[in-house]
DNA sequence: CGGTGTTGTGCGTTATAACGTACGTCTGTT
DNA sequence: AACAGACGTACGTTATAACGCACAACACCG
């Protein structure tokens, strides 16, 4: 992009990798011999990378993972900020939004891309009867009953799930929840994306 | 590596990123042109990169992600592998295994790598107390109280957690659980470990 | 103080990624 | 059937990723 210059702007893509290569050689006390010879990339090739001089094919980066038994994406995104702070969460607090009227969604730990899920708190209220569109490619729900019993509808069949009992399927199909009983249900849900895909 | 043959063994990475570019752009309907136009990678580049004819460089790859507004890991690990087959767990049944005098430890869902996480359910007898060391960098733990009351050490400070209440925390640093009531206290703790990094 | 080895960078060459354009093909139109 | 348009591929050129080698800077020893 920039042919004149050769450095690498602080926040973008090849300022990562440059920064990610070079602080896991030193990490290991490797010379640039010695990766070479670990990755099967010349150290001269090597070193423009560190230096941000040239943008690596995902060939050669692929080798470079290797080399360094580390996965290839943790030389593109950016690191998983470590963590955030201590977040501290209550069921009661949030519980008292009605999401519908015989439905109460307790949003225990909202989405965090770092997480790639969302963990919500249903009740059911006797006599609900939900069925879900089916969401995108890759989501997968879990559903663990704290209270009450309650059925899921999973694989083209109801499912009965009584206290303690729990069910991970794949969202992308047809799947819903239903509380048969007198009395009403609680569980949890908790909801993973697939990595990288926006919602 | 294979200059002779054009073709990408199927399960490289490279055919990872071609189905994915092959895929992604059949989905939206779009023309090599239109691709190309809303990449600022020539149409013939493309072409070829599906193909597996060539390796394209990250800082173009960078460029067809963000034209296609993916993330860019998204075309280089393997896809999520959509999701396992439908999974019936209980707490009941896993429950029986005493993990030690004064702790049960219940895995409602084994790690699991395309989730990143494992689900447990803890029973802290009274009197329990246990301070962990710090996990690997990257660790997020999460501690929902479903039955009692217990504290939680987390940044040098120990925090009590009624029913219902909940923490999430960087496991990275040193922490602990323990049960000073004259009951036992449930609670569910799901760790999540760093994308794409060994245990 | 001059070997001797190691580290990182510069240079010339080769392989190939990337571009712009032109061609063959297939479809739908009047 | 012939034309027009859109799509994907093949071609020739340029930019650059990748290589191997050689050199300069800094160590550790004799």
């Amino acid at each position: 992009m920039s042919p004149a210059s050769s450095m690498s702007p602080p926040g973008s893509v090849t300022h990562h990798l440059t920064a990610r290569l070079r602080s896991l050689r030193a990490e290991r006390g490797w010379s640039l011999d010695r990766a070479a010879q670990a990755t099967g990339v010349s150290k001269a090739m090597l070193g423009q990378i560190e230096r941000g001089e040239s943008s690596p094919t995902v060939a050669t980066l692929w080798k470079i993972a290797s080399g360094f038994e580390c996965s290839l994406s943790s030389f593109l995104v950016a690191p998983p900020a470590t963590t955030d702070a201590t977040l501290f969460r209550s069921t009661d607090a949030e519980r008292a939004r009605p999401a519908s009227d015989d439905m109460l969604v307790a949003p225990l730990f909202p989405f965090d891309s770092r997480m790639g899920f969302e963990w919500l708190e249903l009740t059911l209220a006797p006599g609900y009867v939900r069925e879900s569109e089916p969401h995108a490619a890759g989501v997968t729900e879990h559903v663990l009953v704290l209270q009450g019993s309650m059925d899921v509808f999973v694989d083209n069949a109801w499912q009965t799930l009584h206290t303690g009992e729990a069910v991970r399927f794949a969202a992308d199909r047809p799947h819903g929840y239903r509380n048969l009983n007198a009395t009403p249900a609680i569980c949890h849900n908790l909801i993973h994306y697939a990595a990288g895909q926006p919602a």
